[in-house]
DNA sequence: TCATTATATTCGCATACACGAATATAATAA
DNA sequence: TTATTATATTCGTGTATGCGAATATAATGA
């Protein structure tokens, strides 16, 4: 089921695409962007909503459009962001599962 | 279903955890102590077999360890490392999975 | 005890990263 | 055209990280 023999290259790309979610600022804006998947965000309604500046929102945002992992679509001046992949939202779902183990673990 | 209002300290320790599998290095060892389960492994093996340095393999799987990915249970002088946490496997097949969906989009 | 083996730890270094200030770009509005 | 708005980009800085050399620790064996 698994390949236990990935390629070098392989390998760095899963990296790669597990990196985008090690970050605290990237996971509130995904978990943003899941809240209401159907409309798009434009980049300062996200950076005011989570209190975020607004350049540190455009990067990460780079980030995960770089990823495949949102859609930009163009609207006027703004620019609105949305997920594209559905692999997201279960690898967010993993990570608060493998959260709630922790805790009861600990609780 | 998704929590989207997770706590700042929530949101770390989901990031630590993800953080985990950013790295190739320890994606490989991951998929190497996946590839026979049962038995589990120590430190030189490991070196050996992935052609890793041992203190690499030693600083990586301590950063299994502590994220709670992996157990240890000694054997004489030897200590033997086997995956803890079924969401491991989760993760990896998420993370192939992308894989091969990234790689059919450009062949 | 002394040597060997297995593993962990420390340390230094090169690299990657996140972020905010400043600036650039681009579209809209007056 | 000029001002404003939205976003992207650049740049500098502090911090985290991975790794290998060297060393420490601990168990086994002679």
């Amino acid at each position: 089921m698994i390949d236990y023999n990935l390629s070098d290259n392989d390998l760095q790309e899963m990296a790669r695409f597990f990196y985008v979610f090690s970050d605290p600022t990237r996971l509130r804006i995904i978990l943003f962007l899941l809240s209401a998947e159907n409309d798009s965000k434009c980049v300062n309604f996200i950076a005011q909503n989570l209190n975020f500046n607004q350049p540190t929102v455009s990067q990460q945002l780079r980030i995960l459009k770089n990823a495949g992992l949102v859609k930009v679509t163009r609207d006027r001046q703004f620019y609105r962001y949305a997920i594209a992949d559905e692999h997201v939202k279960k690898i967010i779902r993993l990570g608060a599962a493998h959260l709630t183990e922790i805790k009861g673990v600990n609780a």
